[in-house]
DNA sequence: ACATTTTGCACTATATATTATGTAAATATA
DNA sequence: TATATTTACATAATATATAGTGCAAAATGT
């Protein structure tokens, strides 16, 4: 009995996908986005295709998607569990 | 009325306390953490202190500490909740 | 107190993310 | 079908993330 993991690549897709998913939604295209962010079309291609980017690039998408806090909060919520772990005994 | 928004900076600060945090309580140094995903320790210098990074360095992290998979559920939970608005209705 | 390790912050060099542009394929629209 | 728009994929130039090094300050351990 073994788990599959998740490979870096695979997370980089999802992202790709995430981001995709919520521009079609809004009938934007790259470019549309892209001017939005005050970022390139080939930055935005490039995230959907799973290359490599930025965190700011990242993080100026899901402003843009009110994805930001939901986000900020997952990574509070992880250091809380893990700040707590040891006085929990 | 208003509502405070998070910001881009602060959201990679948050992501660099998230790591700080797991990396002291292995008792780990910048070069151990480092050497162990086989990057420098000033990209762990400039994650942690709220610079800008590339994907790959936050995934590699994230893996190490076993939250990637967390990470990519997140992401899979926002996809799903976006393709699936107006199909509510 | 002392020695050792870690961290913070320079600086420089290298690798690569970002941008701009062009072109052909794919998709959407009339 | 015909037209317009978007996307995919190159190339080349620029901006910046990453890496290597040195050194002083801070933290840690004995």
């Amino acid at each position: 009995m073994f788990f599959e993991s998740v490979k870096i690549k695979d997370v980089k897709s999802e992202i790709g996908q995430l981001v995709k998913s919520h521009r079609k939604r809004e009938k934007l295209s790259r470019q549309d986005l892209a001017e939005k962010l005050g970022i390139s079309r080939i930055t935005i291609q490039n995230l959907e295709s799973g290359k490599n980017f930025t965190i700011d690039t990242l993080l100026k998408v899901l402003q843009y998607f009110d994805l930001m806090s939901a986000f900020n909060d997952f990574l509070k919520g992880k250091r809380n569990e893990n700040d707590n772990v040891e006085s929990l005994y």
